[in-house]
DNA sequence: CTGTTAGCGCTTTCAT
DNA sequence: ATGAAAGCGCTAACAG
């Protein structure tokens, strides 16, 4: 069933049947109604694919993250796909598992499919965009990263400033008289944001007098594992360290679980804080200190920024947004 | 950059580089080599929209979720995502909030879009799908619902016995020597998969011998504010409840910080369950007992169940997930 | 106000 | 092995 199945039963040409499947004027009421009655009676639809052939667009979005099971990551393609929802635009959801090969093969089907606009989620495509087929496919079309900044021209970005974000986390462990030099910090990712992160740690640890701060950076694996293994190594330092800034909250919370199992009470005896301001951070206990990256208003400026770049409207190109410390029960 | 500017730089038709850019035989390794030249020189990527529009399919499958935050549904999509990534399909995520406008909106989106396969998750859908508007956008298409039975011909489901499930988690309770008649069920929610929950609930317990079993059914809203709201209803009861089963994990957690805060132990004064067995019952603590409802298996029969119904051949049209129980601290 | 016609970019017979 | 031409279903001038 086509407009040609509708325009014949209807005794009216395809043009018109156009004109009332899209609502335009200059069709009389008469008309219009014997078109709906047909259109109603086989609840027709017309088809989107021969449409975006001709419109140049099936508006679509595509957003590239490394799993969507990760709660920062599903908040973040949650608020794009409603927010593009809203403009009638649907969302293409692509899970990369940072692959550099599974990158490459959405890059190519996006390219393909002539989406609108492409948000990438997380900065390991700082990376991975190095790549040159993944940024041929990627050229031109109009590409914001949340979290992250690429090298491909006229590429936004909304960036938060993880540097910032982790010396807040240093200097409230301070504020709240923990040993300065004996704040640790414990990494278990190794993308941009992740090295911003241990260098805002390292940064802030020096500026308030603690020499070789870089030592005091411990290095696990991502997770609840990660967090628990790396307790091991953190408390052969002597003295016991004050307080574990983690950079991630999965992680902070593997940290709090390996400590309570050696009976080391936190925050009493050893503060914890961890990254996101996941749901996660309120699972546990002690509910866990965590610098909240905004992972709502980064998607929020991510759409207003790809729908400007759309729309050829450049307000800006780029954003930064500062994290903030919310404090719980670990620290 | 179309096929024709293509044709054009190569002097060959565009019928030549249509074979080419397809791997069909029938044309000379030197004519091959003289277009793909070409197609190298521009990074020349063929129009899929173009290409829908003749296989009528841009081989695309839309996944309808209440809300792809909850990560239940997030293991979901990933789970589908992947699997169709790998056969070559994108993936439309679809947020419908469970409001009957919002599936209606997308259910339209989706009929237009001329998709291949739609997957609906989780028994929200049971009662969306009694709309006539949504039913009618939907039928024809080839549609799995994951957890739930939709009354739209030809669609097919991936069940999950939870009806069993709680049952599971009762049983447990008993066995462990928890007072029978002390057991409660806190429900949270009100799709066709929680009310399966409580009846399993209820049937379990009349089954051992306790009467009213329904009137031990206690309600909240879901999340940690409804769990936690729940306990003081709860402990009204008197004598004071053995066991709380949960619809939810985090209602169950819920509950469990409702608990701690009035200085009750889990478990060694009340027992506490959960259910889908979710990253967040390892969060806790203790860690929340929880029924595994098999997310990843169910979504990979909705795969399996969607790629046979898309390619016609009907293997089975319905299958039943039998949950297990995972048991943790707390209980 | 309505119809005719020319594409949109590609695949696919059917000739040659 | 290659090319010409029809058509996928729709929109958008352009006529009338």
């Amino acid at each position: 069933m086509n407009i040609y199945d509708i325009a014949e039963e209807a005794k009216v040409s395809i043009s018109t049947v156009s004109r009332v499947l899209n609502n335009k004027d200059r069709v009389t009421d008469e008309t219009r109604g014997k078109i709906q009655a047909v259109l109603d009676k086989y609840n027709y639809t017309p088809n989107a694919i021969a449409r975006g052939l001709v419109a140049k667009t099936m508006k679509t979005i595509a957003i590239l993250s490394v799993d969507i099971r990760v709660p920062h990551y599903s908040r973040t393609a949650f608020t794009i796909e409603r927010e593009f929802s809203k403009r009638s635009y649907n969302v293409i959801v692509c899970n990369t598992g940072g692959e550099l090969e599974e990158t490459r093969r959405y890059a190519r089907a996006i390219a393909h499919r002539q989406v609108d606009g492409v948000v990438l989620v997380g900065s390991v495509f700082n990376d991975l965009c190095g790549d040159t087929e993944v940024s041929a496919a990627l050229r031109g079309l109009p590409l914001v990263t949340a979290n992250g900044q690429v090298d491909i021209p006229n590429a936004y970005s909304v960036l938060i400033d993880d540097y910032a974000g982790a010396e807040l986390a240093v200097k409230h462990m301070a504020a709240r008289g923990r040993q300065r030099d004996g704040i640790v910090y414990l990494k278990d990712l190794n993308t941009g944001s992740a090295k911003m992160k241990w260098n805002g740690f390292a940064g802030a640890l020096e500026r308030m007098g603690v020499d070789n701060a870089k030592d005091r950076v411990f290095s696990t694996s991502y997770g609840l594992e990660g967090g628990a293994a790396a307790v091991n190594e953190i408390l052969r330092l002597n003295p016991r360290p004050s307080a574990i800034v983690c950079g991630e909250d999965l992680t902070a919370i593997g940290v709090m679980k390996g400590l309570a199992a050696r009976g080391i009470r936190v925050p009493d005896d050893i503060a914890v804080s961890g990254y996101n301001n996941s749901e996660y951070s309120l699972l546990c206990s002690p509910e866990l200190t965590s610098v909240d990256n905004k992972g709502e208003m980064c998607a929020l400026l991510c759409v207003q920024l790809l729908e400007s770049r759309i729309n050829g409207s450049n307000a800006f190109s780029s954003v930064t947004i500062k994290p903030e410390l919310v404090v719980r029960g670990s620290s």
